[in-house]
DNA sequence: AAACCCCAGTGACTTTAGTCACTGCTTCTC
DNA sequence: GAGAAGCAGTGACTAAAGTCACTGGGGTTT
């Protein structure tokens, strides 16, 4: 149990290069927690208790509109930290974490964090790294939402997926949509029957072939064309 | 001349608590610039030659679309720092520069500023705190775009600047816009016809009185508890 | 098998955002 | 003082986004 914990804190970037026996100093207060699909973690505004590691599964950190809509900031995976910030600063959580997929998380209190950094100097710099590639990240959220239709962010994303889990076959690239369009809505930020009309009319167009969460994409060149054509505009 | 340095690194919170000596060293490796308001400092993507700090006048971050469009991310004043991340990480810019005002500001290398990191591993944490507050601005500004309404950005924008700059009188605050239409619509992250309608509609409203940049908030409740009733549907 | 829930699709519509083109007002420059 | 440049206002329009209401298909539950 405890070495498997190791061997997750090893993947995290944040712990990746401690030697053997700080190693087990910080595992022994780690705590770890299983989440169903869709359980929430936190929401937005808690106080903040800790610093989250991912060991297996996916966890989705979002934002929650006073309607109901959601705005899904990261997707993290395993060896993925989250909720640094707030361990720093003090501040509450700024956005609500749930699970994706079937997770298990470990936990840091932020007092047992704290410590380890103040004794490790250069994990300070470790986070700088990661909190850097996150305010990119949201920075290319900003990029998108100020700049690009919900049909450009789709064709992205579609991409996105084609390249990462997509196999290839005779008619396209095949691949399967794991979630439901609700969820693809709150990656793109706006409603389930976008999702829904642009997939119809990117089929329509020749794109794709979709049946069910079946998909097939028909015109690679095509989409990023349309992708590269829109940057004109 | 040198003096002044040191003012404004106690000034910037970074800095704010070095001794005399740390101090003196560390202002004999800034340089120092002036922009004139509307001069680029850096454009997107540039390679990261150093960390920016904020002297005097307002700096302007913002990205910058295909086709001409602008987004701002920060306006950073007196006092503030920027590009703390590619310093860090390496990376290049994720966004341009440009004045906001006629503005003076300091310049560290990132090579003279990693080596006082270095030296001084209490900066880091600083660091973080200060990418830490700029994280969760970004996330407000994800929030009211994927949330809010151009009218409801600009209502809001509004009350910040009576709040910060107006001046109370008898028929109601006061206050005048220092910068263009443009401007505002690149705060936004949206156009220039957009913030021209929708004063023009406030103003029909009776929340405003427009005339030219001098603007007169009549109904400050009033438009609070429009912010209030958008939060509803 | 009936009742229920979740998800996807879609027609019909409203609202918001964005584009284009033009006018007119200042202010600056030569 | 004639032009040029920048800013603001607006009419007319298109397009994108979002809302509402309903249908129907699987599943699962009881």
């Amino acid at each position: 149990m405890t070495e498997s914990i190791e061997r997750v804190l090893r993947k995290t970037p944040l712990f990746a290069n401690l030697t053997e026996a700080e190693m087990r100093a910080l595992a022994s207060r780690v705590t770890r927690k299983s989440l169903k699909q869709g359980e929430q973690l936190f929401a937005e505004g808690d106080s903040c208790a800790g610093l989250f590691l991912v060991a297996s599964g996916k966890i989705r950190i979002f934002k929650l509109s006073a309607s109901g809509r959601e705005q899904v900031l990261a997707i993290e995976s395993a060896g993925s930290s989250f909720a640094e910030l707030p361990v720093f600063d003090g501040g509450n959580y700024p956005a609500a974490a749930s699970a994706w997929e079937d997770s298990e998380i470990l936990f840091i209190s932020r007092k047992d964090f704290q410590n380890f950094c103040r004794e490790h100097p250069d994990v300070a710099l470790k986070v700088i790294a990661v909190v850097g590639a996150r305010l990119r990240r949201l920075v290319g959220i900003i990029e998108e939402l100020s700049f690009t239709t919900v049909r450009q962010r789709l064709i992205s994303l579609l991409l996105q997926l084609a390249e990462a889990e997509g196999t290839r076959t005779k008619e396209g690239i095949q691949l399967e949509l794991k979630k439901s369009h609700q969820d693809f809505a709150a990656e793109l930020g706006t409603v389930r029957e976008l999702i829904s009309r642009n997939l119809s009319r990117l089929q329509a167009e020749g794109f794709l072939e979709v049946e069910g969460r079946k998909l097939v994409v028909k015109n690679l060149a095509g989409l990023k064309s349309e992708l590269a054509a829109a940057e004109q505009s």
